[in-house]
DNA sequence: GTCTATACAGTGATAGAC
DNA sequence: GTCTATCACTGTATAGAC
Protein backbone atom coordinates (compact mmCIF):
# COMPACT_ATOMS: atom_id res chain seq x y z
CA UNK A 1 0.00 0.00 0.00
CA UNK A 2 3.17 2.53 0.70
CA UNK A 3 5.66 1.70 -2.32
CA UNK A 4 3.23 3.36 -4.69
CA UNK A 5 5.92 4.75 -7.12
CA UNK A 6 7.82 1.81 -7.14
CA UNK A 7 6.71 -0.63 -9.37
CA UNK A 8 8.46 -3.58 -10.98
CA UNK A 9 11.86 -3.41 -10.51
CA UNK A 10 13.21 -4.54 -13.87
CA UNK A 11 14.66 -1.34 -15.89
CA UNK A 12 15.03 -3.58 -18.79
CA UNK A 13 12.56 -5.65 -20.51
CA UNK A 14 12.57 -8.37 -17.50
CA UNK A 15 12.13 -11.60 -20.04
CA UNK A 16 13.08 -12.66 -23.95
CA UNK A 17 10.06 -14.55 -25.02
CA UNK A 18 7.00 -12.25 -25.51
CA UNK A 19 4.22 -12.29 -23.10
CA UNK A 20 1.65 -14.25 -25.26
CA UNK A 21 3.96 -17.28 -26.00
CA UNK A 22 4.92 -17.50 -22.38
CA UNK A 23 1.67 -17.90 -21.41
CA UNK A 24 0.46 -20.10 -24.44
CA UNK A 25 3.97 -22.41 -23.83
CA UNK A 26 2.78 -23.06 -19.20
CA UNK A 27 -0.74 -23.05 -20.31
CA UNK A 28 -0.07 -25.93 -22.42
CA UNK A 29 1.78 -27.51 -20.23
CA UNK A 30 0.03 -27.31 -17.43
CA UNK A 31 -3.60 -27.77 -18.84
CA UNK A 32 -2.34 -31.44 -19.87
CA UNK A 33 -0.59 -32.47 -16.71
CA UNK A 34 -3.41 -31.05 -14.60
CA UNK A 35 -6.47 -31.20 -17.15
CA UNK A 36 -8.42 -28.15 -17.85
CA UNK A 37 -10.23 -27.78 -14.61
CA UNK A 38 -7.39 -28.64 -12.55
CA UNK A 39 -5.37 -25.23 -12.90
CA UNK A 40 -6.46 -21.69 -12.70
CA UNK A 41 -5.74 -18.70 -14.60
CA UNK A 42 -3.69 -17.43 -11.59
CA UNK A 43 -1.44 -20.82 -11.60
CA UNK A 44 -0.61 -20.06 -15.12
CA UNK A 45 -0.10 -16.12 -14.69
CA UNK A 46 2.09 -16.87 -11.89
CA UNK A 47 4.09 -19.26 -13.20
CA UNK A 48 4.60 -17.48 -16.69
CA UNK A 49 5.04 -14.42 -14.83
CA UNK A 50 2.37 -12.47 -16.11
CA UNK A 51 -0.74 -10.46 -14.76
CA UNK A 52 -3.31 -12.35 -14.51
CA UNK A 53 -5.65 -10.12 -16.51
CA UNK A 54 -3.29 -10.30 -19.43
CA UNK A 55 -4.26 -13.60 -20.27
CA UNK A 56 -7.84 -12.16 -20.31
CA UNK A 57 -7.00 -9.89 -22.64
CA UNK A 58 -4.78 -11.87 -25.13
CA UNK A 59 -7.48 -14.48 -25.37
CA UNK A 60 -10.53 -13.34 -24.38
CA UNK A 61 -11.05 -15.96 -21.50
CA UNK A 62 -10.00 -19.10 -20.61
CA UNK A 63 -11.56 -21.18 -23.14
CA UNK A 64 -9.74 -18.83 -25.95
CA UNK A 65 -6.38 -19.31 -24.46
CA UNK A 66 -7.73 -23.08 -25.14
CA UNK A 67 -8.99 -22.39 -28.60
CA UNK A 68 -5.62 -20.33 -29.48
CA UNK A 69 -3.19 -23.17 -28.08
CA UNK A 70 -5.15 -25.55 -30.55
CA UNK A 71 -5.50 -23.81 -34.01
CA UNK A 72 -1.23 -23.15 -33.10
CA UNK A 73 -1.10 -27.24 -32.80
CA UNK A 74 -3.58 -28.85 -34.95
CA UNK A 75 -2.94 -27.44 -38.67
CA UNK A 76 0.34 -28.41 -38.57
CA UNK A 77 -0.95 -32.36 -37.63
CA UNK A 78 -3.26 -31.57 -39.89
CA UNK A 79 -1.33 -30.75 -42.84
CA UNK A 80 1.44 -33.39 -41.97
CA UNK A 81 -1.36 -35.83 -42.43
CA UNK A 82 -2.40 -34.95 -46.02
CA UNK A 83 1.35 -34.56 -47.20
CA UNK A 84 1.92 -38.11 -45.58
CA UNK A 85 -1.15 -38.74 -47.84
CA UNK A 86 0.16 -37.55 -51.07
CA UNK A 87 3.18 -38.85 -50.69
CA UNK A 88 1.46 -42.36 -50.71
CA UNK A 89 -0.19 -41.49 -53.80
CA UNK A 90 3.50 -40.09 -55.37
CA UNK A 91 4.91 -43.30 -55.05
CA UNK A 92 2.19 -45.84 -56.15
CA UNK A 93 -1.75 -45.06 -57.43
CA UNK A 94 -3.73 -47.75 -55.08
CA UNK A 95 -1.65 -47.22 -51.69
CA UNK A 96 -1.62 -50.24 -49.30
CA UNK A 97 -4.14 -49.79 -46.39
CA UNK A 98 -1.51 -50.28 -43.72
CA UNK A 99 0.22 -46.55 -45.81
CA UNK A 100 -2.83 -44.72 -45.24
CA UNK A 101 -3.56 -45.75 -41.87
CA UNK A 102 0.03 -44.88 -40.92
CA UNK A 103 -0.19 -41.67 -42.44
CA UNK A 104 -3.21 -40.48 -40.58
CA UNK A 105 -1.60 -42.45 -37.11
CA UNK A 106 1.72 -41.02 -37.34
CA UNK A 107 1.19 -37.27 -36.88
CA UNK A 108 -1.10 -37.78 -34.26
CA UNK A 109 1.04 -40.38 -32.71
CA UNK A 110 4.82 -40.28 -33.31
CA UNK A 111 4.93 -37.16 -34.64
CA UNK A 112 2.75 -35.30 -32.20
CA UNK A 113 5.30 -35.96 -29.04
CA UNK A 114 8.05 -34.02 -30.93
CA UNK A 115 8.47 -31.01 -29.45
CA UNK A 116 7.80 -28.31 -32.41
CA UNK A 117 4.43 -30.39 -32.66
CA UNK A 118 3.69 -29.43 -29.03
CA UNK A 119 5.03 -32.53 -27.19
CA UNK A 120 3.50 -35.51 -25.07
CA UNK A 121 1.29 -32.97 -23.32
CA UNK A 122 -0.43 -31.67 -26.48
CA UNK A 123 -1.13 -35.10 -27.50
CA UNK A 124 -2.73 -35.66 -24.13
CA UNK A 125 -4.88 -32.56 -24.42
CA UNK A 126 -6.06 -33.86 -27.57
CA UNK A 127 -7.15 -36.60 -26.39
CA UNK A 128 -9.12 -35.25 -23.24
CA UNK A 129 -10.91 -32.70 -26.04
CA UNK A 130 -12.00 -35.64 -27.96
CA UNK A 131 -14.54 -37.24 -25.66
CA UNK A 132 -15.14 -33.96 -24.06
CA UNK A 133 -19.51 -33.45 -24.64
CA UNK A 134 -18.53 -29.29 -24.63
CA UNK A 135 -19.81 -27.64 -27.94
CA UNK A 136 -16.40 -25.86 -27.72
CA UNK A 137 -14.43 -28.26 -28.35
CA UNK A 138 -16.30 -30.27 -30.12
CA UNK A 139 -16.28 -26.96 -32.94
CA UNK A 140 -12.56 -26.43 -32.67
CA UNK A 141 -11.65 -30.05 -33.40
CA UNK A 142 -14.48 -30.21 -36.45
CA UNK A 143 -12.49 -27.01 -37.83
CA UNK A 144 -9.27 -28.14 -37.40
CA UNK A 145 -9.47 -31.83 -38.61
CA UNK A 146 -12.54 -32.27 -40.56
CA UNK A 147 -11.27 -32.00 -43.55
CA UNK A 148 -8.54 -34.13 -43.30
CA UNK A 149 -10.29 -36.74 -41.81
CA UNK A 150 -12.94 -36.89 -44.70
CA UNK A 151 -10.04 -37.76 -46.91
CA UNK A 152 -8.65 -40.56 -45.12
CA UNK A 153 -12.16 -41.71 -45.20
CA UNK A 154 -11.93 -41.41 -48.76
CA UNK A 155 -8.53 -43.01 -49.03
CA UNK A 156 -9.52 -45.65 -47.06
CA UNK A 157 -12.90 -46.44 -48.43
CA UNK A 158 -11.24 -46.70 -52.08
CA UNK A 159 -8.22 -49.19 -50.78
CA UNK A 160 -11.07 -51.18 -50.15
CA UNK A 161 -13.43 -50.78 -52.78
CA UNK A 162 -15.70 -54.31 -51.84
CA UNK A 163 -16.48 -52.89 -48.38
CA UNK A 164 -20.14 -50.50 -48.16
CA UNK A 165 -19.14 -46.50 -47.13
CA UNK A 166 -21.05 -47.37 -44.02
CA UNK A 167 -18.66 -49.72 -42.88
CA UNK A 168 -16.02 -47.64 -43.57
CA UNK A 169 -17.27 -44.96 -41.67
CA UNK A 170 -18.08 -47.50 -38.50
CA UNK A 171 -14.34 -48.86 -38.65
CA UNK A 172 -12.94 -45.12 -39.10
CA UNK A 173 -14.70 -44.46 -35.78
CA UNK A 174 -13.50 -47.24 -34.05
CA UNK A 175 -10.05 -46.60 -34.94
CA UNK A 176 -10.22 -42.86 -33.63
CA UNK A 177 -11.31 -44.63 -30.57
CA UNK A 178 -7.85 -46.70 -30.60
CA UNK A 179 -5.96 -43.61 -31.47
CA UNK A 180 -7.50 -41.21 -28.76
CA UNK A 181 -7.68 -43.94 -26.04
CA UNK A 182 -3.82 -44.59 -26.61
CA UNK A 183 -3.23 -40.58 -26.40
CA UNK A 184 -4.75 -40.24 -23.59
CA UNK A 185 -2.62 -42.67 -21.60
CA UNK A 186 -5.68 -43.23 -19.33
CA UNK A 187 -2.96 -45.81 -17.54
CA UNK A 188 -6.16 -48.45 -17.51
CA UNK A 189 -4.09 -51.28 -19.61
CA UNK A 190 -1.00 -50.47 -17.46
CA UNK A 191 -2.49 -51.02 -13.94
CA UNK A 192 -4.00 -54.72 -15.59
CA UNK A 193 -0.43 -55.68 -17.03
CA UNK A 194 1.74 -54.26 -13.88
CA UNK A 195 3.59 -51.74 -16.66
CA UNK A 196 4.33 -54.34 -19.42
CA UNK A 197 2.09 -52.45 -21.85
CA UNK A 198 2.53 -48.85 -22.16
CA UNK A 199 0.73 -46.62 -24.67
CA UNK A 200 2.44 -43.69 -23.45
CA UNK A 201 5.57 -45.60 -25.96
CA UNK A 202 3.78 -44.32 -29.01
CA UNK A 203 6.47 -46.07 -31.79
CA UNK A 204 5.29 -49.40 -29.84
CA UNK A 205 2.00 -48.72 -29.86
CA UNK A 206 2.05 -47.36 -33.51
CA UNK A 207 3.78 -50.66 -34.35
CA UNK A 208 0.93 -53.42 -32.64
CA UNK A 209 -1.68 -50.79 -33.65
CA UNK A 210 -1.64 -50.74 -37.47
CA UNK A 211 -1.88 -54.39 -38.99
CA UNK A 212 -4.68 -54.91 -36.01
CA UNK A 213 -6.73 -52.15 -37.25
CA UNK A 214 -5.71 -52.97 -41.03
CA UNK A 215 -7.25 -56.42 -40.56
CA UNK A 216 -10.19 -55.27 -38.76
CA UNK A 217 -10.95 -52.76 -42.25
CA UNK A 218 -10.25 -55.75 -43.94
CA UNK A 219 -12.97 -58.13 -42.54
CA UNK A 220 -16.00 -59.20 -44.26
CA UNK A 221 -18.82 -56.24 -43.66
CA UNK A 222 -21.58 -56.54 -41.58
CA UNK A 223 -24.90 -57.80 -43.13
CA UNK B 1 -37.19 -12.49 6.29
CA UNK B 2 -40.23 -11.96 8.25
CA UNK B 3 -42.48 -15.42 7.44
CA UNK B 4 -40.04 -16.77 9.95
CA UNK B 5 -42.43 -19.66 11.27
CA UNK B 6 -43.91 -20.96 8.21
CA UNK B 7 -40.74 -23.02 6.65
CA UNK B 8 -41.49 -25.28 3.68
CA UNK B 9 -45.22 -25.94 3.20
CA UNK B 10 -45.71 -29.75 2.91
CA UNK B 11 -47.17 -31.20 6.28
CA UNK B 12 -46.18 -35.11 5.52
CA UNK B 13 -43.50 -35.60 3.69
CA UNK B 14 -42.70 -33.74 0.40
CA UNK B 15 -41.28 -36.12 -1.95
CA UNK B 16 -41.41 -39.67 -2.40
CA UNK B 17 -38.11 -40.22 -2.90
CA UNK B 18 -35.75 -39.44 -0.06
CA UNK B 19 -32.61 -36.84 -0.72
CA UNK B 20 -30.02 -38.91 -0.88
CA UNK B 21 -31.41 -40.87 -4.07
CA UNK B 22 -32.34 -37.65 -5.71
CA UNK B 23 -29.16 -36.26 -5.26
CA UNK B 24 -27.69 -39.38 -7.05
CA UNK B 25 -30.11 -39.06 -9.62
CA UNK B 26 -30.18 -35.23 -10.48
CA UNK B 27 -26.27 -35.50 -10.58
CA UNK B 28 -25.94 -38.49 -12.64
CA UNK B 29 -28.74 -36.56 -15.24
CA UNK B 30 -26.64 -33.65 -15.12
CA UNK B 31 -22.57 -34.79 -15.09
CA UNK B 32 -23.11 -36.85 -17.86
CA UNK B 33 -24.84 -34.03 -20.16
CA UNK B 34 -22.69 -30.97 -19.17
CA UNK B 35 -19.63 -32.61 -17.24
CA UNK B 36 -18.01 -33.23 -14.15
CA UNK B 37 -17.60 -29.32 -14.05
CA UNK B 38 -19.73 -28.35 -16.15
CA UNK B 39 -22.57 -28.36 -13.41
CA UNK B 40 -22.26 -26.62 -9.82
CA UNK B 41 -23.62 -28.27 -6.34
CA UNK B 42 -26.07 -25.25 -6.55
CA UNK B 43 -27.88 -26.62 -9.30
CA UNK B 44 -27.67 -30.40 -8.06
CA UNK B 45 -28.74 -29.11 -5.00
CA UNK B 46 -31.72 -27.25 -6.70
CA UNK B 47 -32.76 -29.83 -9.36
CA UNK B 48 -33.20 -32.14 -6.80
CA UNK B 49 -34.85 -29.67 -4.36
CA UNK B 50 -32.70 -30.18 -1.23
CA UNK B 51 -30.34 -27.86 0.49
CA UNK B 52 -26.54 -27.16 -0.86
CA UNK B 53 -25.09 -28.38 2.43
CA UNK B 54 -26.99 -31.39 2.40
CA UNK B 55 -24.95 -32.73 -0.39
CA UNK B 56 -21.68 -32.34 1.64
CA UNK B 57 -23.26 -33.77 4.41
CA UNK B 58 -24.28 -37.07 2.43
CA UNK B 59 -21.27 -37.40 0.33
CA UNK B 60 -18.65 -35.54 1.97
CA UNK B 61 -17.35 -33.84 -1.33
CA UNK B 62 -18.63 -33.91 -5.03
CA UNK B 63 -15.80 -36.37 -5.71
CA UNK B 64 -17.60 -38.61 -2.95
CA UNK B 65 -20.91 -37.88 -5.12
CA UNK B 66 -19.11 -39.37 -8.00
CA UNK B 67 -17.77 -41.86 -6.43
CA UNK B 68 -21.22 -43.00 -4.73
CA UNK B 69 -22.35 -42.80 -8.18
CA UNK B 70 -19.80 -45.33 -9.34
CA UNK B 71 -20.36 -47.92 -7.10
CA UNK B 72 -23.81 -48.02 -7.41
CA UNK B 73 -23.54 -48.07 -11.19
CA UNK B 74 -20.07 -50.11 -11.70
CA UNK B 75 -20.95 -53.27 -10.27
CA UNK B 76 -23.74 -54.48 -11.78
CA UNK B 77 -22.29 -53.74 -15.20
CA UNK B 78 -18.80 -55.76 -13.87
CA UNK B 79 -21.59 -58.62 -12.58
CA UNK B 80 -23.20 -59.15 -15.68
CA UNK B 81 -19.73 -59.25 -17.57
CA UNK B 82 -18.67 -61.86 -15.33
CA UNK B 83 -22.29 -63.62 -15.74
CA UNK B 84 -22.30 -63.73 -19.56
CA UNK B 85 -18.73 -64.84 -19.43
CA UNK B 86 -19.24 -67.54 -17.10
CA UNK B 87 -22.59 -68.49 -19.59
CA UNK B 88 -20.03 -68.85 -22.73
CA UNK B 89 -18.10 -71.45 -20.82
CA UNK B 90 -21.61 -73.09 -19.87
CA UNK B 91 -22.51 -73.79 -23.58
CA UNK B 92 -18.92 -75.11 -24.42
CA UNK B 93 -15.63 -75.17 -23.55
CA UNK B 94 -13.90 -73.13 -25.96
CA UNK B 95 -16.29 -70.80 -26.54
CA UNK B 96 -15.41 -68.61 -30.00
CA UNK B 97 -14.08 -65.25 -29.70
CA UNK B 98 -16.90 -63.47 -30.82
CA UNK B 99 -18.76 -64.62 -27.94
CA UNK B 100 -16.30 -63.35 -24.97
CA UNK B 101 -16.06 -60.33 -26.75
CA UNK B 102 -19.75 -59.52 -26.87
CA UNK B 103 -19.85 -60.74 -22.89
CA UNK B 104 -17.45 -57.73 -22.44
CA UNK B 105 -19.14 -55.11 -24.30
CA UNK B 106 -22.46 -55.83 -24.31
CA UNK B 107 -22.94 -55.06 -20.27
CA UNK B 108 -21.63 -51.73 -21.21
CA UNK B 109 -23.31 -50.62 -23.89
CA UNK B 110 -26.14 -51.94 -24.96
CA UNK B 111 -27.31 -52.86 -21.38
CA UNK B 112 -25.71 -50.02 -20.11
CA UNK B 113 -28.36 -47.44 -21.83
CA UNK B 114 -31.30 -49.80 -19.86
CA UNK B 115 -32.51 -47.63 -17.02
CA UNK B 116 -31.40 -50.25 -14.03
CA UNK B 117 -28.03 -49.89 -15.43
CA UNK B 118 -28.04 -45.96 -15.20
CA UNK B 119 -29.12 -45.22 -18.65
CA UNK B 120 -27.32 -43.16 -21.00
CA UNK B 121 -26.47 -40.78 -18.80
CA UNK B 122 -23.90 -42.85 -16.80
CA UNK B 123 -22.40 -44.64 -19.91
CA UNK B 124 -21.42 -40.93 -20.82
CA UNK B 125 -20.00 -40.32 -17.79
CA UNK B 126 -18.13 -43.43 -17.52
CA UNK B 127 -16.59 -42.66 -20.84
CA UNK B 128 -15.77 -39.48 -20.04
CA UNK B 129 -13.87 -40.85 -16.62
CA UNK B 130 -11.92 -43.49 -18.83
CA UNK B 131 -9.85 -40.61 -20.23
CA UNK B 132 -9.72 -38.29 -17.07
CA UNK B 133 -6.24 -37.65 -15.89
CA UNK B 134 -7.38 -37.06 -12.27
CA UNK B 135 -5.81 -39.66 -9.75
CA UNK B 136 -9.38 -40.32 -8.17
CA UNK B 137 -11.08 -41.31 -11.59
CA UNK B 138 -8.22 -43.94 -12.38
CA UNK B 139 -8.52 -45.28 -8.90
CA UNK B 140 -12.56 -45.67 -8.89
CA UNK B 141 -12.36 -47.24 -12.66
CA UNK B 142 -9.69 -49.74 -11.31
CA UNK B 143 -11.61 -51.04 -8.20
CA UNK B 144 -14.93 -51.26 -10.25
CA UNK B 145 -13.40 -52.97 -13.33
CA UNK B 146 -9.80 -54.30 -12.85
CA UNK B 147 -11.19 -58.15 -11.57
CA UNK B 148 -13.81 -58.62 -14.41
CA UNK B 149 -10.85 -56.92 -17.10
CA UNK B 150 -7.92 -59.51 -15.99
CA UNK B 151 -10.98 -62.30 -16.42
CA UNK B 152 -11.66 -61.26 -20.07
CA UNK B 153 -7.84 -60.50 -21.09
CA UNK B 154 -7.24 -64.08 -19.45
CA UNK B 155 -10.58 -65.80 -21.32
CA UNK B 156 -9.12 -63.82 -24.61
CA UNK B 157 -5.45 -64.82 -24.21
CA UNK B 158 -7.23 -69.02 -23.92
CA UNK B 159 -9.12 -68.66 -27.02
CA UNK B 160 -6.37 -67.03 -29.12
CA UNK B 161 -3.33 -69.66 -28.05
CA UNK B 162 -1.01 -68.63 -30.46
CA UNK B 163 -1.01 -65.33 -29.58
CA UNK B 164 1.56 -63.57 -27.66
CA UNK B 165 0.53 -62.53 -24.48
CA UNK B 166 1.21 -58.74 -24.96
CA UNK B 167 -0.38 -58.84 -28.19
CA UNK B 168 -3.50 -60.09 -26.58
CA UNK B 169 -3.05 -56.85 -24.22
CA UNK B 170 -2.10 -54.74 -26.68
CA UNK B 171 -5.24 -55.29 -28.54
CA UNK B 172 -7.83 -55.86 -25.77
CA UNK B 173 -6.18 -51.88 -24.85
CA UNK B 174 -7.29 -50.51 -28.13
CA UNK B 175 -11.08 -52.53 -28.13
CA UNK B 176 -11.24 -50.38 -24.71
CA UNK B 177 -10.84 -47.36 -26.39
CA UNK B 178 -13.03 -48.43 -29.83
CA UNK B 179 -15.47 -48.90 -26.79
CA UNK B 180 -15.21 -45.58 -24.43
CA UNK B 181 -15.15 -43.84 -27.79
CA UNK B 182 -18.12 -45.13 -28.77
CA UNK B 183 -20.01 -44.40 -24.97
CA UNK B 184 -18.30 -40.95 -25.08
CA UNK B 185 -20.54 -40.50 -27.97
CA UNK B 186 -18.49 -37.73 -28.94
CA UNK B 187 -20.10 -36.43 -32.21
CA UNK B 188 -16.75 -37.02 -34.34
CA UNK B 189 -18.11 -39.33 -36.66
CA UNK B 190 -21.54 -37.85 -37.16
CA UNK B 191 -20.13 -34.66 -38.61
CA UNK B 192 -18.11 -36.38 -40.68
CA UNK B 193 -20.87 -38.61 -42.32
CA UNK B 194 -23.74 -36.31 -41.96
CA UNK B 195 -25.02 -38.00 -39.37
CA UNK B 196 -25.56 -41.68 -41.40
CA UNK B 197 -23.20 -42.98 -38.58
CA UNK B 198 -24.73 -42.83 -34.74
CA UNK B 199 -22.26 -44.36 -31.82
CA UNK B 200 -25.58 -44.09 -29.94
CA UNK B 201 -27.54 -46.22 -31.35
CA UNK B 202 -25.43 -48.91 -29.30
CA UNK B 203 -26.91 -52.08 -30.47
CA UNK B 204 -25.86 -51.20 -33.99
CA UNK B 205 -22.34 -49.91 -32.76
CA UNK B 206 -21.83 -53.22 -31.49
CA UNK B 207 -23.33 -55.59 -34.49
CA UNK B 208 -20.37 -53.35 -36.35
CA UNK B 209 -17.89 -53.44 -33.85
CA UNK B 210 -17.49 -57.53 -32.85
CA UNK B 211 -16.47 -58.52 -36.47
CA UNK B 212 -13.91 -55.74 -36.51
CA UNK B 213 -12.42 -56.36 -33.27
CA UNK B 214 -12.54 -60.51 -34.20
CA UNK B 215 -10.56 -59.72 -37.25
CA UNK B 216 -8.18 -57.28 -35.22
CA UNK B 217 -7.25 -60.19 -32.47
CA UNK B 218 -6.72 -62.97 -35.00
CA UNK B 219 -4.53 -61.08 -36.96
CA UNK B 220 -1.38 -62.18 -37.03
CA UNK B 221 0.98 -61.32 -34.37
CA UNK B 222 3.41 -57.88 -34.90
CA UNK B 223 7.07 -59.39 -34.50
C1' DG C 1 -28.96 -38.12 12.61
C1' DT C 2 -30.79 -35.04 9.31
C1' DC C 3 -31.17 -30.70 7.57
C1' DT C 4 -30.51 -25.53 7.24
C1' DA C 5 -28.42 -20.97 7.02
C1' DT C 6 -24.43 -18.62 6.52
C1' DA C 7 -19.60 -17.65 5.94
C1' DC C 8 -15.13 -18.30 3.55
C1' DA C 9 -11.31 -18.73 0.46
C1' DG C 10 -10.70 -19.54 -4.20
C1' DT C 11 -12.23 -19.11 -9.29
C1' DG C 12 -12.78 -16.68 -14.06
C1' DA C 13 -13.95 -12.37 -15.69
C1' DT C 14 -14.02 -7.31 -16.25
C1' DA C 15 -13.97 -2.12 -15.75
C1' DG C 16 -11.12 1.57 -15.67
C1' DA C 17 -6.75 3.97 -14.15
C1' DC C 18 -2.11 4.55 -15.82
C1' DG D 1 -0.69 -2.79 -23.31
C1' DT D 2 -0.44 -3.51 -18.60
C1' DC D 3 -1.98 -3.15 -14.01
C1' DT D 4 -5.13 -2.95 -9.69
C1' DA D 5 -9.38 -3.70 -7.75
C1' DT D 6 -13.47 -5.77 -7.73
C1' DC D 7 -17.37 -8.64 -9.25
C1' DA D 8 -20.37 -12.83 -9.20
C1' DC D 9 -19.81 -17.44 -8.49
C1' DT D 10 -17.65 -21.95 -7.05
C1' DG D 11 -16.81 -25.96 -3.58
C1' DT D 12 -16.37 -26.47 1.17
C1' DA D 13 -16.79 -25.91 6.34
C1' DT D 14 -19.32 -25.14 10.36
C1' DA D 15 -22.65 -23.72 13.95
C1' DG D 16 -26.83 -24.80 15.31
C1' DA D 17 -32.13 -25.88 14.50
C1' DC D 18 -35.20 -29.79 14.60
Amino acid sequence: MVKARVKNAPSRKAAAAPVRERILEVAERLFAEHGMSGVGLRAISADAKVNLASIAYHFGSKDGLLEALFAQRAAPIAEERLRLLAACYEKTKRPKLEEILDAFLRPALVLGVEPRFGGPAFVKLRARLATEPEALSRKILAKAFDLSSRKFIDAIAAALPDLPRAEVEWRFHFMLGAMFYTMADSGRIQALTKGRIDPGDVRRALRHMIPYLAAGFRSAPVT
